[in-house]
Formats: C-alpha cells, structure tokens, sequence
DNA sequence: ACCTGAACACCGTTCAAGT
DNA sequence: ACCTGAACACCGTTCAAGT
C-alpha cells in the first residue's frame, strides 16, 4: 500500500494513541516510527525531538477541549461554565490516563499557565469568561488559581486510582498479612478502597463554587 | 581515601542528592555510580534496577516527614494536625521540587495509598490521629481523600510554579507581541504572574478544614 | 560478599546519501 | 522535499570473572 506523506500532526497523533496503548515509559521514536511504516529518523523532519514530541502530545491533548463541549454549549452562568469546564476536562483525564498526568512533567513555558490548563488559548477563554459574567480582574484570577489547584488534584488522584483498580474484595484480600503493623489501615482498608471519585468530584467541585461564590460577595 | 563498603541507604540518598540537583532526567546508573566512586553494575547489589531506585527515593523523601515536625509535637486538635502534616508537607515539597512531582508518576501499590501520602505508616499515622480525636470511620477516610487531593493540586503547582520563577517585571517583557491573539490574557497578565502561593496556600487549607468541620456537624 | 569489565540489546540524535 | 542507512555516544542490565 503507498504511504501518504506524514505530517506533523500525524506523528503527533499516532504518539497519543501509543502512550494512551502503552505507557511514555514504551514511547521511543524508533517504535513509533514502526507503527507509521516509517524509519525513525523520518519523525526527525517534523518534530524537534522525543521531548519536544511528548510536549505538543500534551498540548494537543488539552486543545482538543475546545472542539467538544465548550466551545458548543454556551454557559448560563459562570457556575454553569465551572461545571462544563471541570466535566469536560474529567472526561480527558478519563480518556487518557496514561498522558493526563504528563502535563505536570515539564515546567510551563510561562508563569500564567497551571496545569492542568497549560495552553494560552484556553486561560484566555477561561479569564475572558469569568470577565463576561461579571468578575472583577483580581477575582478572575483567584478562581482560575482555585480551579486549577482543585481540577489537578482531583484528576491526578482519579487517573492514579483508575491504575490500581481493584474491587473491595480483592483489596481485603492482598497482602494479608503484612498491615499487621498498621491496625487502623487494616481496619479502614475496605472503606479505603472503595471508590466514590465521581462523588467526591462533584462536591468537591460544589464547594469550590460555593467558596468563590462568598469570595465574590465579600 | 578508603572506600566504605556502600549500602542500600548510601545509594538511595546519593540518588536524592543526584536528582535535587540534576533532576530526575540525568540521574543515570553509570552517573549516579561515579558520584560514589563506584561502577554502575555495583549498584546492583543494593537495588534492583533504576525504577526501584526512583520509587526508593520517592518512599524516602516521604517517609522522612516522620523523623521531623510531625513525631516531636502533639497536636492539641485535628485542626492543628492538619496544619501540621500540611505545611510539614509543603516544606518537603519546596526542599525536593524535583522529586515531589514524582509521587505521581508510578501508579501507588495499593488503592488506599494516594499521593501525596504514599506511605502505608503515614496513611494509618493519619487515621489513627483524626479517630482518637473522634471522627467515625467514614468522616475519617472522606477527610483523607478531601485531604490528600488539597494537597496533591496545591503543592504540584507551588513546584511548577517554582521551576519557572520569574519576577512580574520579567513577565510583562517576554513574548511581547506573543499575546496579541490573547487580549485577556493579556491585560491580566502581570496580575497572573504574582506569586501568593504561601497565602493561596494557607486560605485554602483554611477552607478545607472548614468544609470538613460541617461535613462532621452534619 | 562485594565490585569490575566486557558484552548485549537497546536508546536519541547527527549527517551524508539516496530518490 | 522527504526519507533512509550507517554511525556515534550513550543507556539499563546480564553475567562471568576477579578480589
């Protein structure tokens, strides 16, 4: 079959579908090269390198919000907004366990992108957001911070546990003896287990909006 | 000099030292060998490879919480025990800005250990304190998780932040006419570069602790 | 018992050469 | 303009050999 000539964003593509398949750990540009019928030093012309690879992965990863339920759903009020946002970006991390948590591996390239919003167009559509619906500049920037601290704990600690999930049985099960030194863990291990994260989710992100909606009025 | 014989505790903090200053990116078996005086191979004898040596060194920095502010003093209340553990925390986190983000690299072993908290001594450190000072089972694992994700999203972007620490004046300056797509951004620009991470820090901790005293009123 | 030296099967990346 | 092949300087890890 003749090849197509590869671009930037195929190569760009097939590196999300490899680490979402096998891990970055598994990512090396000779592999890659194989799964696009092409030699490594191919990817050469059109990525700077493996770092510089994984980065636009990271990046491309995160713009692809803008082409799904954003930018389609106009919100009602910025507490309709917070939610679409956080919900939206639950879902990626869901979606790509394996690249969510890369966006706290490099430094941001600027002091203004968090994780896990690290791209200039969406905390610009973020801040310009918050602005329409009535915050003042210095409360905007509270709440991104806010969010962003809350999104990537929540997500990180979800895609961590999504890594390791086994049922409460099996849990009450492994290393039988060896909690023997830590009787409240031993105890509390079946609660422990059990995974309310969509839950936990939803109030966290309930009292987050509540806390900024009490900054906004004092 | 005569070489002492070398042991697992040398090796794990050598490559402590190695990555606080290196980061994790260099650390190498053959680098890390020669800032012992020793070839990679012998190295061997102590770990069991490069990946149990990053999670050795993970365990370790963790693990150390113990030998200093949190054993010697008692808590008067779980208000002050969390204080403790989290500034505690954050202490360790800007001492090892490069090897904290690590906690979340390698899924945790089990599904009750989550990052930051990856230690099976701390989780049930933990949890026996906020049951002696009168949480049910359920408050005291809810609080854990409320806990751990506070922590894990504050701390991971206090270390971001960290790695690209640039005075405001500097980021009005950098990519100046890089912005122009982003009129938000923008203009809220110098106000997104300040650094008040120490008080974001301590008025969500304060909020949390706030959020989990009503959860326990209810 | 602990360390070394040589070796193996990989890496990322460069560069001249092909088409 | 885009891809290949050979090469370089590294990796992690193994294993037999030294002491």
């Amino acid at each position: 079959m003749a090849r197509q000539r590869l671009n930037r964003d195929d190569v760009v593509e097939a590196a999300i579908a490899f680490i979402d398949e096998h891990g970055i750990q598994s990512l090396t540009m000779r592999r890659l090269g194989a799964t696009l019928n092409v030699e490594a030093m191919a990817l050469y012309r059109h990525v700077a390198g493996r770092d510089e690879l994984v980065a636009a992965v990271v990046h491309q990863v995160i713009d692809d919000l803008f082409n799904d339920t954003l930018m389609t759903a106009e919100p009602n009020s910025w507490e309709d907004y917070f939610q679409h946002v956080a919900n939206a970006m639950r879902n990626l991390a869901l979606e790509h366990p394996k690249i969510f948590p890369l966006v706290t591996a490099h430094p941001p390239e600027a002091p203004w992108l968090r994780p896990p919003l690290r791209s200039l167009k969406w905390v610009d559509h973020f801040l310009a957001a918050l602005r329409d619906f009535g915050f003042s500049d210095s409360a905007a920037v509270d709440a991104y911070k806010t969010f962003t601290s809350f999104l990537l704990g929540a997500l990180l600690l979800q895609v961590a546990a999504a890594g390791v999930a086994i049922s409460p049985e099996e849990a009450s099960m492994i290393e039988e003896g060896s909690l023997e030194q830590y009787p409240t863990l031993k105890e509390l291990q079946v609660k422990l287990a059990e995974d309310h994260s969509q839950r936990e989710f939803d109030d966290g992100l309930d009292d987050l909006i509540e806390r900024i909606r009490s900054n906004l009025a004092s």
